[in-house]
DNA sequence: GGCAAACTTCAAATCGCTTTGGGATCACTG
DNA sequence: CAGTGATCCCAAAGCGATTTGAAGTTTGCC
């Protein structure tokens, strides 16, 4: 069924039976009733290869991952902040394009996007430190959204991000508050610009109470339980072993909680961990108490609000860029307690 | 730059323009040469949009999660599945789309894809062990794959699949011959195909070693570290505790784990666990030498495989449908040993 | 040389919608 | 009653490709 089919069944012209599904004023009540009833009866939707080319718009939007081909790992909050973003794709009847490029191909993956009008506008994944794709889509001209900031630029396009420095340094002074001196730093790859950030506000925390910076004590590296059981085990093993972690993700902290529970100590009591937690729904923190102290914000809801973000620029192209700094709430587990006497 | 402008700029017919660049024969190489180095020095690529119009192909295929309203867990395969499929599409010149529905309105959104021409085909993920999805799709006639099969209707449909039944009666029977005769299932959600059938499994291993069925030792839900956590806790604290755990992915080995070394007691040596290991990129079994004894299974690669299989099939929708039974292979970690004689 | 077959190329129709630029029709003024 | 706006509807021209049917050019062969 299609547009020239309906319209005829109606006795009516195509352009009116458009204008009356898309709720254009120069159509009568009536007549509208009428297409409207018509349409449903019939099971009608416009084709929507139609509309794109007639329009000029694809009524869709890119999501571009990279994925380094040495490692390929996918970042696990991935599928969360999709989730998000679909929901608003969904409501406001956009596509969602998905595609995964190796990791410098983006900019021919935009270029072609472009060029081949596919998509309206693109969200930026993962962003670096300092990070090519944003200079390189402001020059192709395609509107976009970044999920986190890099380190210089900050103000000319638009983002979406956490104050991951905010959010480590409350989380170190909380532990420097609980009298911890030692803090283990188990971080993400320090060239992602949210990783750079929230070591700042790590080290920012130790040197305002004048804590001596210990490389020793700073891990940086892919966000897997794995790579931060290696990384909390060997602080545990020094002569000074930390007295508390602080930790990147839910997964880099079950790898801490895992070395230090290896080593006959309690996480909670012997050793404080803090995590970041990005609410993934497969890896909660806990079901009513959780389980360890967190600073926590949620990247569904971020890819919910890049996504609208992203459609509102794609609906007036000219606003100026649009920013959100989301503040992580720090929220008390079990993990995370004042520093042992006999220490 | 499009293909008018092209044409013009060649002193051709967009015909002869179009014919050149699809590598049609009727075009002099003389000819065709002169275009393509024209396409390429003017950087043009076709709008998809007018193509799939004119061809009345989406050159997409969609890919629909299912999010169940109450828990909203993103299936954490769902990321390197994509990313496996993905690859094929980009090959073939296919966009991948994607949506997540609420669990039960499947049907409305593959009628709407269909109805919209929005996509030529289907990815079915999470196949449960009855599901509604596969009778509609054969009703709308949209062509699909199903990544998994249910429990019915095995040959009407194509699909790709593990042998997860064979996976875990391998799996059960290793640990029998080492001894072990109380071992604890941690299953995934019973009414998903993959999870039933690796119950049967187990039962059918145990079975053939004349082994009573012990509701106790049997756990289904989610696969959460969480929840393995808690199973195998509670199977721990039976009078008769389990000596080997069966587990259904990463994650729910590693809250079996947790659960292992709480009692003081140690993987490996004291009870022994064999995991479904889908290598998942963020959740890698070990580095080098695996943690756990696994049954394992690229899911990344079953993307690669159903996706080739749908662009297949919308290439001839005519075929007969084509199944895949992946087998999984028991690999050998670090997790599992002999029965501990004082037992 | 002549005629058919094979090559090349092109004009125009098509895909299914949106949108521009008018035409009717009708009621309301002055 | 002619003139002026509203109101409602339509024909036709896009959007940018593919594809059909045909025309013009070579080539091949007797």
């Amino acid at each position: 069924m299609n547009l020239k089919e309906l319209s005829q069944k109606l006795g009516l012209s195509p352009t009116t039976v458009s204008r009356a599904l898309n709720g254009y004023p120069e159509v009568n009540d009536v007549t509208r009733d009428r297409v409207l009833a018509a349409a449903k009866r019939h099971n009608y939707r416009p084709n929507t290869r139609a509309i794109r080319l007639a329009t000029g718009r694809a009524m869709a939007v890119g999501h571009i991952f990279p994925v380094a081909t040495k490692n390929e790992i996918m970042n696990p909050i991935f599928a969360d902040f999709i989730a998000g973003a679909s929901e608003i794709y969904t409501q406001n009847g956009y596509d969602m394009l998905l595609s995964i490029v190796a990791d410098g191909a983006e900019e021919s993956s935009y270029r072609d996007l472009k060029s081949r009008g596919a998509v309206d506008g693109v969200i930026v994944h993962a962003v670096r430190a300092v990070d090519a794709r944003i200079p390189a889509l402001m020059d192709i001209g395609l509107p976009f959204v970044a999920h986190g900031r890099a380190t210089s630029m900050d103000d000319s396009y638009s983002w979406v991000d956490v104050n991951n420095r905010r959010a480590f340094l409350r989380a170190a002074n909380f532990l420097l508050d609980l009298g911890h001196l030692r803090i283990g730093l188990v971080n993400g790859l320090e060239n992602m610009a949210f990783a750079a950030r929230r070591r700042t506000g790590y080290s920012d925390a130790l040197a305002a109470r004048g804590i001596q910076h210990d490389p020793g004590l700073m891990a940086s590296g892919e966000m897997t339980e794995q790579a931060g059981f290696l990384a909390a085990s060997q602080m545990l093993d020094r002569d000074d072993p930390p007295t508390a972690f602080l930790a990147a993700s839910m997964l880099s902290g079950m790898g801490v909680r895992r070395a230090i529970e290896g080593r006959g100590l309690r996480m909670g009591r012997d050793v404080s961990v803090i995590i970041f937690d990005d609410e993934l729904s497969y890896l909660r923190n806990g079901d009513d108490v959780p389980i360890f102290t967190a600073t926590r914000s949620s990247v569904r809801d971020a890819g919910r609000i890049a996504a609208q973000m992203l459609l509102d620029l794609i609906a007036d192209p000219t606003s100026a860029p649009h920013h959100r700094l989301l503040e992580a709430d720090l929220i008390l587990g079990q993990s995370t307690g004042p520093v042992p006497k006999h220490v």
